[in-house]
RNA sequence: GGUCUGGUAGUUCAGUUGGUUAGAAUGCCGCCCUGUCACGGCGGAGGUCGCGAGUUCGAGUCUCGUCCAGACCGCCA
């Protein structure tokens, strides 16, 4: 027997007890005659204490431990008669009478405490080191309990969990496909799949109305602190539903994952068409935590609060926009100008950065009182609702462009204000997406989703005459402005899908040789039905309080997709090459 | 594909206008210490300044190239 209790259980209704622990060598503090050694495992920290008066041997051989030895103590557990507060067990320790050595231990590159010396590159290629860290093992643990969590939501609701298939079929549209060489059919590929969205919805069409399934998703595009090559998903589909009861029901998972892993009560999760989110934030994922929403003081069709002015960069603009930072009259003209700085970074693009000071003594000053007077600061003061003390951020441009850089801007100033609290959650649903996408590159349509979804069907007419008007039954979940899943009532019936591969510009033979499974499941009786994906990795990031999601990974890629621990990807043998028919032919 | 930041002791970092023997903290090693828990005290070892070229009497420091890491843009239906 290796252990009779773990290292974070022991208590003062212990003492008196025989015990054996088992783990890693956390610190020794050799006092001469006396020494303790931090005993540490997943569940805690005991501390062994060693007496040169009552067992020299066991002592002698305490001091020669060095750190992360994994080790074998047995003894009585007595209370200590100095206390520590600060761990579970540290009213008491072990005398220990017998100390094994199970595996000595290299001293490690970086120390193993929350607060590591070592840096990214070091952890990565030690990650099993990193991840005896608490932070990294917590990171694993909520992870862990946000899988069950989720598993008892959906088992409750009468879901079933179905897996289906890694190695599937190569498809043009969307992201980029890591693909499998196969030896069998020479010359031919897998792909990893993007997501599981045919198999669900052929799930639908066998009836399991209520599917869902945590799983690995693959996507061959450049690396983000919250995007990995290979990442999971809350992937979920049901049948007879509308969008209404896919809402409802995936906002029931998210607040019960709040309940039970924050024990957070959110409240009713409000509605905002992609249309508004886009006029008032800028963003398809408004971080609605705070205010500082858009006021347009030049907006086609709506006013001009600025033209005629003889200020050209606002009388050439076809949008200007303004924002109030509350309380941010404080900032230095020097804090003004590195956001100036900061917004015409190439990264953001605006051409300048104009702002309005609403001064304490109740005077309002711009930085372009040459152009504008009290009476034209004051129109633009009523319309943002600035207070004294706050200070009107203003920029201008194509509507477009103008909007992307002010939600930087409006982000980057809430984070400087502190208004974006990781503690406080803010959980809303962006609906009325639009079907498609003109890309200008390719000169066609693309599906803004993807090419499953359905357009509302009020708004089927303009399919044809104004495509890009045509609205979708898609919806995203959005907490804090990140998108934490997004989905839609699918298209269920054949003939309107394959209209829509027509619309995306696929030939008849295409479509069939791309999507001619699903086309014809379609034809056997394919019920309505619809769902939702969520990427797990980025809700547990935000349940814990952070941005990147590689820490909620165990072994995650680097950000050239690399995993440095096992140094993949690598070359292969050439036997390897052979038998899959296959001759690297490196550029260059 | 692009922009920016960084690479100096095992580790995290500092290093002035280009100028003697490149520093600190921590870790590591040795000695001392009987109530520590960030233990303490004394002593010690430890560096091809990512790599390559260039400028210079002289380069950790300046220039160019290159590799690696990170953040972002493009990309991510």
């Amino acid at each position: 027997m290796h252990r009779s209790h773990t290292c974070g259980e022991l208590r003062l209704t212990d003492v008196g007890t025989e015990v054996t622990l088992s783990g890693w060598v956390q610190k020794s503090r050799d006092l001469g005659g006396l020494t303790f050694v931090d005993l540490r495992d997943r569940y805690g920290i005991t501390q062994l204490s060693f007496n040169m008066d009552v067992n020299a041997e066991a002592c002698n051989q305490a001091r020669k431990l060095g750190r992360e030895f994994v080790v074998k103590a047995t003894g009585k557990v007595v209370e200590r008669s100095s206390k520590n507060g600060n761990i579970p067990t540290g009213e008491i320790e072990i005398a220990v009478d017998k100390l094994e050595i199970l595996n000595q231990a290299k001293t490690p590159p970086f120390t193993i405490e929350d607060n590591t010396d070592g840096g990214d590159d070091l952890r990565m290629k030690y990650r099993y080191l990193d991840l005896r860290r608490n932070p990294l093992k917590n990171n694993m643990m909520l992870r862990h309990k946000m899988g069950i969590a989720t598993r008892n939501y959906m088992d409750n609701l009468g879901f079933m969990e179905v897996e289906t298939p890694y190695l599937i079929k190569s498809t043009p549209e969307g992201a980029r496909d890591f693909v499998v060489p196969s030896r069998m059919n020479e010359g031919q590929f897998y792909a990893l799949p993007q997501s599981p969205q045919t198999f669900k919805q052929l799930l639908m069409v066998s009836g399991y109305d209520r599917y869902y399934q945590i799983v690995k998703c693959f996507r061959d595009e450049d690396l983000r602190a919250d995007r990995q090559p290979e990442f999971t998903q809350i992937d979920c589909e049901m049948a007879f539903v509308e969008q209404e009861d896919i809402l409802n029901t995936f906002e029931g998972l998210v607040k019960h994952l709040f309940k039970t892993i924050k024990g957070i009560d959110i409240p009713e999760m409000t509605r905002m068409s992609y249309a508004d989110a886009e006029y008032k934030y800028g963003s398809d994922k408004p971080d609605i935590r705070f205010g500082m929403e858009f006021n347009y003081l030049k907006l086609e069709g709506e006013r001009d609060l600025t033209g005629g002015k003889g200020f050209p960069v606002f009388d050439q603009a076809e949008c200007v926009i303004a924002v109030t930072a509350p309380g941010a009259n404080t900032y230095t003209r020097k804090q003004i100008d590195e956001l100036t700085e900061w917004v015409k970074r190439p990264q953001i693009g605006a051409k300048g950065l104009v702002y309005v000071r609403m001064n304490e003594d109740g005077t309002v000053k711009s930085s372009v009182d040459k152009f504008y007077g009290e009476d034209d600061l004051k129109q633009w003061v009523e319309l943002t609702g600035a207070k004294t003390g706050d200070l009107v951020f203003v920029l201008s441009g194509d509507t477009d462009a103008c909007r992307k850089q002010m939600n930087e801007l409006r982000l980057h100033v809430g984070d400087q204000l502190g208004l974006r609290n990781p503690e406080v959650y803010s959980c809303h649903w962006v609906v009325d997406f639009p079907l498609l996408e003109w890309n200008a590159d390719a000169q066609r349509y693309f599906a803004m989703h993807h090419p499953f979804t359905s357009p509302k069907p009020e708004d089927i007419p303009l399919l044809n005459s104004q495509p890009g008007k045509v609205r979708a039954n898609a919806y995203d979940m959005v907490i804090n402005g990140v998108e934490v899943g997004g989905g839609s009532i699918r298209i269920h019936d054949r003939q309107v899908q394959a209209d829509m591969f027509r619309l995306l510009g696929f030939s008849d033979e295409e479509a069939q040789a791309q999507f001619g499974f699903l086309l014809n499941a379609f034809e056997y009786g394919a019920p309505p039905h619809g769902g939702i994906a969520f990427g797990f990795d980025r809700l547990c990031s935000l349940f814990g309080g952070e941005s990147s999601i590689r820490d909620f990974i165990a072994f995650p890629k680097n950000n050239s997709g690399r995993d440095v621990m096992i140094d993949a990807p690598s070359v292969i043998h050439n036997e390897q090459l052979d038998e899959l028919s296959l001759k690297v032919a490196l550029k260059a």
